[in-house]
DNA sequence: AAAAGAATTAACCATTTGGTTAAATTATAT
DNA sequence: ATATAATTTAACCAAATGGTTAATTCTTTT
């Protein structure tokens, strides 16, 4: 890890700001140097096009995302365990930062390529997850099915609701701001109830 | 309703596919004119803005998409009829348009104004989705939690897998696009089986 | 058939945008 | 202190982009 100076800390988070909220095509270089109080120049300067620095600001949104799960896994003493530090830390990350789902999302829906590079040097492992699913099922711990299924299920309820905030706030709770948040923040304890009957309690 | 002229047609189609794959801000007039195989000058002749064109794409997007649930309650018998349908249906419809989900979340989640019209002048009431669930788990068809929790939960579970495809495919699929495809299909299954311990018994 | 109106095109325009450059300023090393 | 290297700035540039216009072709009406 290299000693970032200041001025790059500064505007890899402007350009973290401005790249969420407005995705690759809709940030502007000169907002992002605005917003972090610099001359224009020393994005290129430091990080030589818009393209690098988008990068940068997607693998560090994505390695704050992707391996949580993981990390939920390594630890947690038992599946009832990782089940509520998984959604909980989804959960509290979303809370803190609400345009991080969308912004994954549809930049990896646009330009799919960009997880290859992260996948090989970052060290994440998939199927980490799936397998383990696989092993509680098989211990007898969770309700059988297919593993995969459950992992997209579980993920699913994590990240919907804050990738759709917009719409669930507009749709569904008509406007009201102050309800959709606590709703949301209220899914740290709601998803798990809705997913507790497929843990089988020991015996 | 006023009568279309092919040309408006072909623009709108055209529109359809270039913004929902790339964006309002990823989209180009060029490229939209180009791909309907007509001088750009005529798509400011029929939509006047980009964001005038945009807007007729976004409405029809939006209106293919949200009224579907509402749809499914009319035509549902029971709750169980209800939920078969409107999974079934969305994942049709996402099978078949599968930019639609990330396009109306990444839209809407840009700028949620855009909605307040729609909602205002196509009649969609999403309260209604809500008073249904209500009444289901009044009637004792339905395991009693809060009815918002589970729109929201069984919305999560039929969209998030197509607006996280990518993701998902290369992530939980190791990049195989086939046995990634095949598993969104089945879940046309297997988001019921999901939800089905939630539908209670006649007894 | 001629006039009027609608549809279509090519060329053009102003602005925005990512990116560059050369000079100036600041920090570092000798 | 002074030379050297790193950082920062203002001015500039070429390409791209949404949008316009005036002329042309095609339809419709009378």
């Amino acid at each position: 890890m290299e000693i970032k100076s200041d001025t790059e800390k500064l505007i890899l988070e402007a350009a973290r700001k401005v790249f969420t909220e407005k995705g690759l095509d809709g940030a502007r270089m000169q907002e992002i140097a605005d917003r972090a109080n610099i001359n224009k120049a020393m994005l290129h300067y430091y990080f030589r096009s818009k393209d690098k620095l988008f990068e940068s600001v997607f693998k560090a949104a994505f390695n704050e995302f992707w391996p949580e799960i993981t990390k939920s896994i390594n630890e947690s003493a038992n599946v009832e365990d990782f089940l509520k530090r998984a959604i909980s830390s989804y959960v509290d990350l979303f809370m803190d930062k609400p345009f991080l789902p969308i912004f994954i999302l549809s930049e990896v829906n646009r330009t799919p390529d960009r997880l290859e590079s992260l996948i090989r040097e970052g060290g994440v492992n998939p199927h980490l997850i799936v397998e383990y699913l696989k092993e509680q099922m098989d211990l007898g711990k969770l309700k059988a099915m297919d593993p995969k299924e459950l992992l997209v299920n579980v993920i699913s309820l994590c990240i919907f609701p804050f990738a759709g905030k917009s719409l669930i706030e507009r749709m569904i709770f008509q406007g009201d701001k102050e309800s959709c948040e606590s709703f949301l923040q209220e899914r740290k304890k709601s998803i798990y109830e809705f997913l507790k009957p497929l843990i089988i309690a020991n015996n």
